[in-house]
DNA sequence: TTGAAAGCGCTAACAT
DNA sequence: ATGTTAGCGCTTTCAA
């Protein structure tokens, strides 16, 4: 058995086939395939295969100036939300031939910073970002960067850059009228941070909802983050102060989790004593105990615009930003009930 | 505001410092820093920061023949036991200068083979493969190639390459002795494919195990993935050809849920008809309704390892392969109770 | 301590 | 239809 020797590169291919390198080149570019006579061209890729030739993409790269990837920043892969969003990402990149570089930053600036600044060093022909605040220093670094960007799920309040995003407005409303309309009247909003775009557009929508269906809103809670223990840190807060609200409308599915689990703990149960609405509708919430009623946000669909519009930002950088809302529907299950008669 | 011009490159940077092109390189190189005269480095450093240079990724790799990037396969990341296990690797390799290169493949050999080759060419210093079959043409094809492997999750019969994966045999076991200890006499087993190897081991131990406690084995069964969908249909077929079965080992989580929701279509209820244990304790096991009693493999370390793993072959691809087995533990929760007295 | 020069592997404009 | 040549942006050996 022969040592895995230095693979072998096009003048190799060439020099066996008996032709010019750039003749080989040619051999092996699809659209410069038609340029030459069929017979070099079935030489020059019998020999090719024959070597087990693989074009170095880095060498291609530094020419056409093309890496063919894409890197996507998520705030954390271990997110349920995440997992499908990428996944649409990366079904449409494939197709389009491109590969795609994942990093999670956990909401850390420098961290995203760093990731950032390596995959442009590694000539990412473009970026998804997932993890954008509504003013993000990252972003306006970015927006200004010669890389094509297209923010996910999260967006920035000043606009000029493309995003893909749910439409957190339409969902906050039809929680808090879900509620509305199974008699609920003392209605609480626990939701993610006002610092980013679904924290904060989740929230005006359920001030507003509240408001115009004449109800007073008991109270609007912002968690720390969009995770299970900030739920139930937050809701131990509400529970405190508000004993008597019967329906809240959580910022995410996490986030209904851990409010669920704080009020179990108090003897308040869900949906007997209280109802809970998440938003997103991950994985296996139909599944866990209550089933979640939720907004059912389409995590690939999310993921897969994203990246269709930034393959047509990559091919035409002089697009203009284009803002996709994903429209999101109420799936009602079993953690929302009718409240209690003596309500 | 200026038009986003051309970046700047390494010439700019010494031109603009005044050094020569390779006074600027070694400045901005760690490794070669120390060479120069501390006020030149430090003016080169300057300027660099000052005109926002950042190197060419690409021609340095086609210089020095490292990408600093990893690629990893995984089946499907939309499974919940992969994005713990990819945040473990990406942690790892994060911190040793790494990016990661991420793909789904469906378990579509083609597909696999089609995105390992987009990796193989874009330059990939190590492979991170977790789709591995115990006989599995792709990984054979690598095995022989230049680029270091690590087998993730799964490994192949015939050994020679490092992975890391669960303990499955202790897993199976313990599984089984625990609905043994809470008085289950009539056990099954619902796998996942026997052509992986967690398929096949955790089977093996299950038969050994069974045999061992003198009990005689219901059935064991082969579901087609490891997915709900999967857990249900086999769970259809088992349930319809053995009703008295009380106590089963799933492959794994999902297709717990599977056997679970199968099992309650037919009136028979978990755990007080029938016992389930799962395997992985992937996110929200615990939340689920019933409460997954499962193995509880840490998902996470399991990714970390296999990236340390990696790493180290990198830095050595005369190493010898190694095989890590990551131990799980039993976590008793709702799905598993002593079966019925008229048992 | 710095400069000069070659070359990583490839593509593409130009020439024939 | 194919060959020639320059050069993508960088690192590194060699020389000074």
């Amino acid at each position: 058995m022969a040592a895995a020797r230095r693979s072998p590169r096009l003048k190799d291919v060439a020099e066996a086939a008996g032709v010019h390198i750039s003749t080989a080149s040619r051999a092996l570019n699809e659209r410069t395939a038609a340029l030459l006579n069929p017979q070099t061209l079935e030489r020059v890729r019998e020999t090719a295969d024959g070597l087990g030739y693989r074009v170095n993409g880095m060498a291609r790269a530094l020419k056409t100036r093309r890496s063919l990837s894409i890197g996507m920043v998520v705030p954390d892969i271990t997110n349920p939300f995440f997992p499908p969003t990428v996944r649409g990402a990366e079904d449409v990149l494939d197709r389009a031939g491109y590969s795609l570089l994942l990093s999670s930053t956990d909401n850390d600036l420098g961290k995203a910073r760093r990731q950032v600044a390596a995959m442009l060093e590694s000539q990412v022909d473009g970026l998804l970002l997932a993890m954008a605040l509504r003013d993000d220093p990252l972003v306006n670094e970015l927006r200004s960067g010669n890389a094509p960007l297209v923010l996910v799920n999260r967006t920035i309040d000043r606009g000029g850059v493309s995003a893909v995003v749910p439409d957190d407005f339409h969902g906050a409303l039809e929680a808090a009228e879900h509620l509305y309309s199974l008699g609920h009247r003392r209605l609480a909003f626990v939701g993610g941070p006002l610092a980013t775009s679904n924290g904060a557009r989740r929230r005006a929508s359920f001030d507003q909802t509240v408001a115009r269906l004449g109800l007073k809103e008991v109270a609007a809670l912002e968690a720390v983050a969009f995770d299970e223990d900030a739920g139930y840190a937050t809701a131990q807060d509400l529970l405190t102060r508000h004993p008597r609200v019967t329906g809240v409308v959580a910022g995410n599915d996490l986030l209904a989790i851990g409010i669920i689990a704080a009020a179990a703990e108090r003897g308040i149960a869900c949906p007997q004593d209280i109802s809970v609405v998440g938003f997103n509708d991950m994985l296996l919430a139909g599944r866990l105990q209550p089933p979640l009623t939720t907004i059912r946000i389409p995590q690939y669909d999310v993921g897969a615009r994203a990246a269709e519009l930034l393959m047509s930002l990559v091919d035409d950088p002089d697009r203009n930003p284009e803002t996709v809302l994903i429209s999101g529907e109420l799936v009602i299950r079993g953690s929302t009930a009718a409240p209690r008669a003596a309500d």
